[in-house]
Parts: C-alpha cells; sequence; structure tokens
DNA sequence: ATGGAATTTGACATATATGTCAGTTTCTTG
DNA sequence: CAAGAAACTGACATATATGTCAAATTCCAT
C-alpha cells in the first residue's frame, strides 16, 4: 500500500518511523511554506531540509498540497487556544490581559506557524476550506457573545466585538508576522523577550485604558512612571 | 539599446508607449506578487494579465527581481502618507483619529499594494534594502518624537512610542492584509465602507479612551473622563 | 516617404519543478 | 530465520520556469 492510513493514532506499535518522519517534513515544510508560500516553496528544499529524499516525502503525503493542507490543520487548532481566556465569568481586564499575553507568546514562540498562517490568509486563504472557516468564526462569534455579556453588566465600554477582537489579534500577530519590521522599528536586530512585555503592557494598557488624558492639557510635572526604562535611540539620526 | 534608461522623467516627448506599458506591467505584478510571493509568481501569468507577451516584459525590466523591486520603491512611498497626519503641533486625539482614518482608507483603497507589501515583510523582507529600512525608521523615530513631545506636554498618556505605532498600524494593516478574514469574521462576503468605519471608530475609540469602564462595576452613567490611572500591567520585569 | 530608433515577437537554451514507478532495502513478527 | 509488510530510492516522464536573441514590425522626425 502506499499511502496507509493518514491516521496513526490508534496503532501505537507499527507507527514509529512514520510518526517521525511525518513530523520531520512538517517541520521542514511549515518553514518553507511560510518563508515562500504554497507556489513558491520546492518539494526539493522541503526534502533537503529534513534530510530525506525528495521520493520519500511521497510515501507519506500524497502531493504537495497534501503537505499543506496537513500543516493547515494543524495550526489552525492553536488559533481557539488564547480566546479561551476571554470567559464570561473572569473579571475583563485581567481576562483580556490574559489574552494579550497567551497571544503575544504564541507569537513569541510560534512565529514560523503564525507567519504561515498568516501568509495561507494573505495569498487568498485558498487553502482554507468552508469548514475551517465556519469554525473560526464560530469560535469569534463565542466570545463575541462574552464582550456582550460584559458589556451588558456595565464591565467594559460598548465597543464593537467583532472589530475588538480584530484589533487584539492583528496588534499581536504583528510581533509574530512582521517581527522583522518591528525589530528594526524598535532599533534592534532581533526582538527580546523584552520587547514582547513592553508590547503586552503597551497593548492592554491602551485598549484597557486608552491613552488620552485629560482634554484639559494642564499641568503634568510629575512623570513617575513613563516608562523610563525604554529609552530608544530613536534620536540616533 | 535593450534597456533605454529606467528612468523616463525628463523626456516627456518620447516616453509614451514606454510609461503605459511599464505601469500595465507593473499593476500586473503586483496582483501576482502579492497573492502568490516573489517566488511563486509567473512572469507568464503577469504578461498574460497584462496582455503582452512575455518577451516583452524584459524590454522593459531587465529581470522578475527588477520588476519586484520597482514595485517595493513605488509602494514604499505611500509608507509615509499617513504618518503626516502626526504632527506635534496638532491635538493628539485629532490627529490619532486622523492618522487611523488615513490609514484605513489606504487599506480600503490599496489593498493589493498593501497585500503585496505585507507579503516582502512576511518572506523575511529580502528584497527590503538596508536604506529602505532605514529610511522606514527614520521616519517612524521622527514620529515618535511627536508622541514623546505630547507626552512631555502631558496630552498623552506615558505610552511607549514605538509599541503605540505598531498597535496602529498593525490594527489597521488588518483590514487590508487579512481582509478575507475580517469579513469572514463579521460575517460578510466582502467589507463595505461602512465596516470600515466601524473599525475606525473602533479603533480610536478604544486607543483614545479604552473600553474599560470604572473598575467599580456599579454605575457607569456618566464617564466625563475616566482613566485616572495608567497603571499599566507590569509584565515587563 | 524614408531611414534610424523604438518596440515587438517567436523560437531557443538552460534549468528545474512535480509526480510516478519498479525495484531494493529494512523492519517486524510468527 | 523466513516471509510479508513497511520504508526507501534512483531514474524517468512531463511540464514549465527564466532569460536570450536575431529578425520583424512599428513609430516618428526630417
Amino acid at each position: 500500500m502506499r499511502h496507509p492510513a493518514e491516521d496513526d493514532v490508534g496503532k501505537p506499535l507499527e507507527a514509529r518511523i512514520r510518526a517521525r518522519n511525518k513530523a520531520k517534513i512538517l517541520k521542514a515544510a511549515v518553514q518553507l511554506f511560510a518563508a515562500k508560500g504554497f507556489d513558491g516553496a520546492r518539494l526539493g528544499e522541503i526534502a533537503e531540509q529534513c534530510e530525506l529524499p525528495r521520493a520519500n516525502l511521497y510515501y507519506y503525503f500524497s502531493s504537495k498540497e497534501g503537505i499543506y493542507t496537513a500543516l493547515i490543520e494543524q495550526v489552525i487548532a492553536g488559533w481557539d487556544r488564547a480566546f479561551e481566556h476571554i470567559r464570561a465569568d473572569r473579571d475583563p481586564r485581567e481576562a483580556i490581559e490574559a489574552y494579550v499575553r497567551a497571544k503575544l507568546e504564541y507569537s513569541r514562540t510560534h512565529p514560523v506557524e503564525s507567519r504561515f498562517f498568516a501568509s495561507e490568509i494573505l495569498r487568498g486563504a485558498k487553502f482554507l476550506m468552508r469548514r475551517h472557516r465556519r469554525h473560526m468564526r464560530e469560535v469569534t462569534d463565542s466570545r463575541a457573545d462574552v464582550v456582550r455579556e460584559w458589556i451588558r453588566r456595565g464591565r467594559l465600554a460598548p465597543v464593537d466585538p467583532h472589530h475588538f477582537f480584530i484589533l487584539l489579534w492583528s496588534a499581536t500577530q504583528f510581533y509574530a508576522d512582521y517581527g522583522i519590521l518591528a525589530s528594526g522599528i524598535i532599533g534592534k536586530s532581533r526582538l527580546t523577550r523584552q520587547d514582547f512585555a513592553n508590547a503586552a503592557a503597551t497593548i492592554s494598557g491602551m485598549v484597557l485604558d486608552g491613552c488620552c488624558t485629560a482634554n484639559s492639557p494642564a499641568i503634568v510635572e510629575e512623570q513617575p512612571n513613563r516608562l523610563g526604562s525604554h529609552d530608544f535611540p530613536s534620536t540616533a539620526n
């Protein structure tokens, strides 16, 4: 049999090599698909990177598209996880902070998967099937209900739940997808753990409390805590 | 001569066909590069789309990379424009609202260019040369100084200027780059002008005033000016 | 109209992609 | 250890990519 059961669950004994090699292939593939997209990535490169002969990939996956869609399935599972922080029985402030932190942590620790997914969307989500989109919408909708509940109870200002999530999602996503740009803007060659912490603080702080001081431009003087540690070398020009 | 002067400024008479065809090529190219990336896009497709024989593209551009970098130059010019709203002599609230609106308007009217640029960053900015990055950083830095000035004058809460801009940039960018996802989340097949208006309102509203009601979950009523405290969660440590 | 410049074009050289397959090697188990 | 299943592999068929070039055609100032 050329393509024995795509599912190797339930056969824990015989499927050792299989599981290991499929994982190796997917790991190499997600990097190249993230970097070059579906059309740009070459199976030859993927094979080279995971040190398997190219023909061998076809023993585990039926085609290039097969590898790609397997990755989508895998990555989409991560979509929901951070959302679990958004629960009606939690304090909105705490929940939102936790969500931002979780999302940024994912961006920090899984930048490749994050970029792979972004790349798929960017190109028109040709391989993201209807059931995936429906799933994502359902997940978002259920969390939107939580936001509405918070608003109803007067715990949150009356924001549009969907645009609210888009704001959070995009801001956190940025640090993975455009990490190169973000580090360039901040003036470093790579984003540090501290940068991600600053990002979390800025996003949470701004979304929760806004950035506007009293409309009266009165005296401020004392700036007890203007993030003194973040004196970026921006004036260097 | 095979590639007569890449610059056709200064010769307004002779360069009519040249200008028209170069524009046609770039217009087709930006779409395909946005959809498939540098490696994935095929010159044959570009030629087909702009109804020119493929060999003819080589009369106007020296190579595939030549077309790509020409596009980068063209798109990067748009990067600065929205930033011009951020001026120290303006009211921060007005300026930020104007910036968000301008940026979203660009996303709405130039989604393809926006995605093309995002795609280039996503792939590691291989063609975004050092001088481009320096330029972008300088532009951001000069606007960061405006934010610092606003903070100094007590017109703005003490936010980190760079992360602040990243928040605004990513949120607005989202509606172009991930338009497919955004419309799916909102539950429409396409984003309308009204959706963009809602997005602008949500982003501006949240960034300026936050979404948290008084910490006391009780009475909401009059909220002349909440956000007395900018206690940014000190995840930074 | 005419001659030289600008533009267009089909065919070609070279390289490399995906996917197939028969045959070989390695593993596993009775 | 023997035999069948699983895993591997080099070679091949087919398709298509980029870039080149000489020759044909069109444009335009004189």
